[in-house]
DNA sequence: CTATTTTGCAACCAAAAGGTTTCATTTTAT
DNA sequence: ATAAAATGAAACCTTTTGGTTGCAAAATAG
């Protein structure tokens, strides 16, 4: 199924699971131990975000372990990062026009 | 509503209405006639872009432009910024592997 | 004034998302 | 061998999502 790491991390739930096994493995249960839905719901969570190669899972005996793979977040880096000048842009034009207003605070702070 | 940035840039269109009205403002029909949904599709796609922040609507007669206003999407950049070390530090292992492997090429191409 | 343009919104629909309970399977512990 | 643990997956349910058509309202053009 062709997943998008868009739609993968629309999903509080799914930024959670992320957030938790980024810097460590955890097995399924482990995981879903830390949320109030059920292991099968995390389970799905944890499909999606294989699906579309966030998480890899390590089987070690009866127990898999679920690795974050976060190379995949360049994509959504990649599009954040086009539009910074927008918004930058933005924020230089309000800046500018504070500077009008009061010139000679310009970098003050009150 | 209660929107989120995050769901909000999950959609695709969505995606294609912020590439369009990025850089100047478009009136709903506009935006509308470079989609194959129906007019009523994109203003509820529009909708959910206002509500999250992301597009602000200037009423001016009959027309109504949107405006991109993409700040908040530094906090996409911001959530996806906090894993760019482990991403990296991923890259780095790999990289590190190689040079073990050919110390001689570790900048090497061909 | 009347017709047209641009828009918002209600009503409705199908599919997808997120969740649950239940059961089967595999591996490990006793 | 049996029991327990860890997991995958089916069946089912409800809500949300993304879409449609149709209509009403406001602004503008003729």
């Amino acid at each position: 199924m062709r997943r998008d790491v868009f739609q993968a991390i629309a999903d509080p739930t799914r930024r959670e699971i992320i957030a938790l096994i980024a810097d460590r493995s955890l097995n399924v249960n482990a995981v879903a131990g830390n949320f109030d839905v059920s292991r099968t719901a995390v389970y799905k969570h944890m499909k999606i975000l294989t699906e579309c190669g966030l998480v890899v899972v390590r089987q070690q005996g009866r127990e898999r372990f679920c690795e974050a793979r976060l190379e995949r977040l360049h994509e959504i880096s990649d599009w954040v990062e086009q539009y910074r000048k927008f918004w930058n842009a933005r924020f230089d034009a309000l800046e500018d026009y504070l500077n009008k207003m009061e010139p000679k605070k310009k970098k003050g702070r009150g």
